[in-house]
DNA sequence: TTGTAGGCGTTATCAA
DNA sequence: TTGATAACGCCTACAA
């Protein structure tokens, strides 16, 4: 049916041409924003189908009124990682819910040490940006996104004054959770912990490296452990993954002569994996060793096992980052939202084994 | 330092003229198109810091330039679901390779059913497309980004004539597998499938119902497998998921008298599942039961066993669209790239036990 | 090396 | 209900 097959693409100036209206008349045809005559509007859309036109084009419309209708989510690291991460999915996922309203895309963008300045975030048409993470790298964006003056949430990160963030009770809960461990009868509590930095290494974690960490989460759940287990021993893992906390469960559980009798992992992931290092030696959970994580992710793969863990609120965190975004673009400040975390008594734990 | 607060956002112009040069001239110290001298781009720097200016708007840049620097990856259903899956994940990091040179962003969108046209991806500033999935809706959004005129690369789906497609050898990859496991002399073999459409119900497959299926990757795998084991029993999961393939694994293992002797699974997540229930019957994986998967994905969390599967190049399979959707960025035409799975032996899969 | 001018495709405003 | 007009902010021939 397209018969004016020109070179160019047809705009909605050609179609009003065609049509015999104004282009404002067409434009409205298409945008609904105030009332056309059926007969005209017919009129339009025949000509539309004509020359082939499908809609105004999103550049022009998005310059024209100031918006992009995109939305940026800076995350951390390479993008793979990030969503091997239940809780990032979990996030990303109440983040489309909260920017429903607003029928806005996500922009996935990471963090890119590298290209410092011509970082994409500098040059991309969004309207808004998302942060989540917490790194010293973020405040680099953080500072490319003010200064090109958006509107910018941080999903539990360090932001500067007058940012709206959304926060958990990390320090609280983490603290919950040793709580319960020691009212099971625990003392010999080893930690296995998040990546301290962007570095992500494996090591022992002592309080004088703490001073240097730059991950606030890891930080403040250590806090929280190290209160009701001043001198439990930790090991921080490379990442967030089964596998890494069955590495750092082997290590921990290596010595038979000096071994816990429960482990707390900062991640339920790694709480799964160090469940795997015990089953490995021969060690039941909860029976010979109690294990917990944090997050309260659905794990995938557990077996019969529940797990005891502090259940982080974490699509409604993304909710409310889409949430304070809308709000911001709508004009009102957006403010910081506070989440707290929910224990969750599992079978994971139980009271400590009788000592030989 | 940032004096002339005014209400409005500083344009290039505004720089331009406080800097008393053209708005060409300024234009080209921030897009380095052409020569200026040192003492004009000081100057204009001076300037654009004074009135904090920190860059061309991307909106009009892109209306200008054509080209907005975002390609929408479009995914089938929830993106949480979508991000569940290695396979898919590690698609999307080859994908931020492939558009390295381009520097775009992605653009997450998923194929929404209910909002047929109003679809976000009509009115995206995007300047190509990348269709990940299969479906039937899938089709639809084609529909839309065609009459767009945009480029577009299709990864393992169902695409019209002359769009660019990332294709797999499924159904060979498949039989591959199947003939591994008949040469270990297995003869009762059961399958397990991914969902077999959108409803994704768990259910025997049959070979009518395979009539009515519309995930290609589904039907072409379970192709492989019946021709080599045409009379194997098969039941479909909901999803690609460890604790499906475990559900799914306890119904065909349930019936003690006939229990098959290997089981096929159509991704790694399933055949991981499968292991675990068969742990939980004390069946002794490859001992007592021989599984294999597909994909050759980092499982992670599978203890000292090696999955028997056929390796998928998914990372590359993302690299390719990314590099075709760079291409016909070019203004060259995009090209169907096929790629091949490569089998890998584990410890999984021995040679049937002993009847007894 | 710098300046001039026109237009990218829309949409908001206002008047008719 | 429709039409004319003026931006939106930038980029790039082309001319000087």
């Amino acid at each position: 049916m397209s018969s004016h097959e020109s070179g160019r693409r047809a705009t909605i100036a050609d179609v009003a041409r065609s049509a015999g209206v104004a282009t404002s008349t067409a434009s409205v045809v298409f945008s609904g924003k105030a009332k056309v005559s059926a007969a005209t509007r017919a009129k339009v859309l025949a000509a539309a189908a004509d020359l082939g036109y499908t809609g105004p084009d999103p550049r022009a419309a998005s310059l024209r009124r100031g918006r992009s209708g995109i939305v940026a989510v800076v995350l951390e690291g390479h993008l793979r990682a990030a969503f091997l991460d239940p809780v990032t999915t979990a996030m990303m996922d109440g983040l489309t819910d909260g920017l429903a309203d607003l029928s806005a895309g996500i922009l996935l963008l990471r963090d890119d040490p590298r290209e410092s300045d011509g970082s994409a975030l500098a040059n991309a048409p969004v309207d808004a940006v998302v942060l989540i993470g917490c790194s010293g790298r973020t405040r680099a964006s953080l500072d490319i996104v003010r200064s090109r003056g958006l509107p910018v949430v941080v999903i539990e990160g360090d932001a500067g004054e007058g940012v709206p963030r959304i926060v958990l009770d990390n320090a609280a809960a983490a603290a919950d959770v040793a709580r319960h461990v020691r009212d099971l009868g625990h003392r010999d509590v080893a930690l296995v912990t998040l990546p301290l930095d962007t570095a992500r290494e494996r090591m022992p974690v002592t309080p004088a490296r703490v001073e240097t960490a730059t991950v606030d989460v890891t930080i403040d759940r250590l806090e929280g452990m190290w209160s009701i287990f001043p001198d439990a021993p930790a090991i921080s893992a490379s990442g967030s993954l089964i596998d890494e906390g069955q590495r750092v469960g082997r290590m921990l559980l290596a010595d038979a002569e000096h071994r816990p009798t429960a482990i707390l992992a900062q991640s339920d992931l790694l709480a799964v994996g160090v469940i795997r290092a015990a089953e490995e030696l021969g060690l039941r959970v909860p029976e010979d060793l109690s294990v917990a994580g944090f997050d309260g992710i659905a794990v995938d793969g557990l077996g019969g096992l529940v797990l005891t863990t502090s259940v982080q609120p974490a699509v409604q965190k993304g909710r409310a980052a889409g949430e304070q975004v809308a709000q911001m673009l709508k004009g009102e400040p957006g403010v910081t939202v506070h989440f707290t975390c929910r224990f969750r008594a599992g079978t994971t734990t139980a009271a400590r084994p009788a000592q030989p």
